[in-house]
DNA sequence: CGCCAATAGTTTCCTAGTCAACTATTGGCG
DNA sequence: CGCCAATAGTTGACTAGGAAACTATTGGCG
């Protein structure tokens, strides 16, 4: 009788309807990117460019959470599309920065309000309240479980 | 001076919170089911197989959220390791249908306190009134924005 | 000064998805 | 009955990322 001991189901974890939310809410920002030709990634890397000094990509990786391999490819991409702009480092050969093309610039904004629109067709199904609150669980997860890196996939 | 229009940061959005916090606890998760050989999605397709009659190929794209391409080559990979079978339907020749072997099927119960040990690190850092909180509001989400697909990524 | 460890970036191989084209079977309708 | 559209599954080309080996430069210390 015993053919199927207990196992809880996936529903019975908080990772899952996390997961749930989550992916369904990244992947309708990649669609609505996708018009402008970017993606997800791009967009972090391109805002975490914007306005700031040029960046080494060792510096990047380590903000967004991605391996230096994973930022090499995603830059080649980005110069590809001549969004950014790779240059050697005078004082250091082995070092290089990254900086936003003034095309890449002015796109910024435009993704910043697809990222608007997109999380308000999510989460304006709360109430302001309930948003506040959702956000605050999450920023104390985010402490207390020591996590550092800005999310990609 | 108005070399950077305002842009929203990548912050102020709470699908950004949701993803950061969503990557850190599958990634955990991840870490821990490699232990027995699994991958997430496998754990998905597995649990979904649990206790149930054989199913078809389609049936787990449906539910799991995943082309059937997709699910031909994870299936592909759980037969290679003797946890499911594959057998072609009796009535119609392009019906096939998976099943869990004993031992996938008694691997199960394994994986499924793996994700209780996963959830509860992550989770345990909130009070249980949070947790509920934090469910409801998930769930209200997954309700208004018409969320069907169990998540793999 | 010269060597060696550390650092920065790239590259290669691998995994795991998608999409779209393809094959095979079926069922229904003229 | 026979054909054709619909359905089920597979496959191949492509994408994006990780891990680890590799190259190049640098800086420090004997």
């Amino acid at each position: 009788m015993s053919s199927t001991p207990a196992a809880s189901e996936l529903t019975a974890h908080l990772g899952f309807w996390l997961r749930t939310v989550s992916n369904h809410v990244s992947h309708a920002f990649a669609g609505k990117l996708a018009a402008k030709g970017v993606t997800v990634a791009e967009w972090v890397m391109m805002r975490a460019l914007y306005g700031k000094d040029p960046m080494p990509p060792s510096r990047l990786a380590a903000e967004m959470g991605m391996t230096r391999g994973a930022i090499t490819k995603l830059a080649d991409r980005l110069i590809s599309k001549s969004l950014i702009v790779r240059e050697a480092s005078r004082n250091d050969g082995r070092t290089q920065t990254l900086t936003l093309t003034p095309q890449g610039s002015s796109l910024v904004p435009e993704l910043a309000a697809i990222a608007d629109r997109n999380d308000a067709e999510f989460f304006n199904h709360l109430t302001a309240d309930e948003r506040e609150t959702l956000k605050r669980l999450l920023k104390r997860l985010v402490e207390r479980c020591q996590i550092t890196t800005t999310p990609i996939e």
